[in-house]
DNA sequence: GTCTTTAATTGTCTACTTGACAAATATTAG
DNA sequence: CTAATATTTGTCAAGTAGACAATTAAAGAC
C-alpha cells in the first residue's frame, strides 16, 4: 500500500493541542476554561488550545498556549503530554487530532485574562463543555490524581516556598478527603528528597507557625502517599 | 488568529500509528519489529505501523495494524494508547505525527510473518532502529513495567489458562530479577479478582504439578505487586 | 519399582509500616 | 492573661512484607 510515497496520497489532518490546566484553591481542584468566541459551539466553555504550527514541536505548542493563557512559564509549572483524541467527528469542520496536555500550576494571583476563568472540577456540568472536552478533562483529572499518588508533583501546585499544610491541602483537594496532619507530615519528611526545609517559619492566622519548605529533587515517591483504594 | 476557519488555512499533517507489541518468552521481554522494505531507512528494523485513514478512529487504526502483523485479535490482548510523537523532523519526507500504541500479547506459536521478528528488548541496539523508534520503544517498555506494577495486565502476557509460575515469569522478565515463588503466590491469591482457579492442574517437566488459573475481573492491584525501588 | 531431582505449595517468624489518637508546643484573638 | 487553633512530636496496636524452612507431588534415571 505504501509502495510509493507521495505526501499528497495521504489524508491531511489538522493537529491541535488542548490544555487541561489544573490548580488547587483549597478545598477545591480547579480547571482553567475559556469561553468560545467563535462558532461552532460559540459561547460554550472549552479547554484552551490551538493549532500546531507546521514546524513547531508538540511540546512547544502546548507551552506557548500555556503562557498565552496564564502568563505562567513552564519552569514554575509542570506540563506533560496527556493523551491524543482523534475521533473522526469530534470537530464538525474537519478532521482534527488533538494532542491533549496536562498542566499543574500554582494558583496565579493576577487577575484573569479576558474570557478565561477557573472552574471547580467537582461542580462542573460535563454537558456544558464544547466538543469532547469533558472527556479530555476527565482524563486529565484522573492522570493528575494518579501522578499525585506516586510522584512529588504535588509541589507544583504550591508556591515556591510552602508549608506542609499547603501541600496537604493539595491531596485533600484532589481526593475530597481530610488527612491526618501528623501522619502526613511524617510520611512526607520520611521520603528522601520530597521537600527540603528552608529553616524559616510562617504563620497565617492562629496556631503554631509552620516551617516552610521548597520542593526537593526527587520525582518519584516510594511508597505512594495516598492510601490504596482511595479513588 | 483563528477568526476565520478555512481548513486550507492550517498546516496539513500526516497522522500514523506505530505499535510497540510486547510479549514475554521467559526469561526475556521481547518486541515485534519489521524490516523496512522501502526507503528511507530501507532495511532497518522498525515498529509496525501505518497511516490513519481519513475517517478511521485512532484505536481502530492501531487495532487493524496489530491484526495485520500478528493475527492476534484485540479480545485476547491488551492495546492502549501510549504517547504521541511529533518532532518536526522525525520523518524526512513530510510532517508526520505518530500516535504510538502499546500492545501486550501472549507469545504466538504460529510462524512469523514475512519481515517481522521478535527481538529481546534488553539486547537491542537502539541505534539500529529507524526514525525515532528507539525512543518510542523505550516509552513503551517503561509504560509496560509501570502498568505491571499496579494493574492485573500481566495476565495478558499469558495464555488464557496459565500457572502461577508463568505469571511470575512475566514479572521476572520485565524486571530481570527472580521472585520468591512462595511469597509471589500468596500475594497474587490474596488480591481479590486477580486470578481465578480452574480446579485443574498441569505439569511441565519434573516437579509438582501446578494449579491453573484464568484472569479475574479485577484491573487494579492494591497494593502493587513489585517492591518499591525496583527499576 | 525405587531413588534422586525438581518445582509447587504451605507454614512460620521477624522487621517494618500504617493509621488512630494523645500530648506538647507556639502562635493569634479577645 | 486566657481561650482557641494549628503545628509538631510521641505512642501503640494491627497489619504487611520478605526470608527461609518444611511438605507435597510429579518426572526421569537406574
Amino acid at each position: 500500500m505504501s509502495s510509493t510515497y507521495d505526501p499528497a496520497d495521504f489524508p491531511a489532518f489538522a493537529v491541535t493541542v488542548d490544555l487541561v490546566v489544573l490548580t488547587v484553591r483549597p478545598p477545591n481542584l480547579e480547571v482553567l476554561l475559556v469561553r468560545r468566541a467563535e462558532a461552532p459551539q460559540k459561547g460554550r466553555w472549552a479547554l484552551p488550545g490551538g493549532f500546531v504550527g507546521p514546524s513547531q514541536d508538540l511540546a512547544d505548542a502546548a507551552e506557548s498556549k500555556l503562557v498565552d493563557k496564564t502568563g505562567i512559564r513552564v519552569k514554575q509549572a509542570h506540563l506533560e503530554q496527556l493523551q491524543t483524541f482523534g475521533q473522526p467527528k469530534r470537530d464538525p469542520r474537519m478532521r482534527v487530532v488533538s494532542v491533549a496536555h496536562l498542566a499543574m500550576v500554582a494558583v496565579p494571583s493576577e487577575p484573569e485574562l479576558e474570557g478565561a476563568a477557573w472552574h471547580t472540577v467537582g461542580s462542573l456540568d460535563a454537558a456544558a463543555l464544547a466538543f469532547d472536552h469533558a472527556e479530555i478533562l476527565q482524563a486529565g483529572v484522573e492522570r493528575a490524581r494518579s501522578k499525585l499518588e506516586y510522584t512529588t508533583l504535588a509541589t507544583s501546585f504550591c508556591r515556591s516556598e510552602f508549608t506542609l499544610a499547603e501541600l496537604r491541602s493539595v491531596y485533600e483537594a484532589a481526593w475530597g478527603e481530610r488527612l491526618d496532619a501528623a501522619n502526613f507530615q511524617r510520611k512526607v519528611l520520611a521520603t528522601e528528597g520530597f521537600v527540603e526545609s528552608t529553616g524559616r517559619t510562617e504563620s497565617a492566622g492562629p496556631g503554631r507557625p509552620a516551617r516552610t519548605f521548597v520542593a526537593g529533587r526527587a520525582e518519584l515517591l516510594h511508597p505512594p502517599l495516598m492510601p490504596p483504594g482511595a479513588l
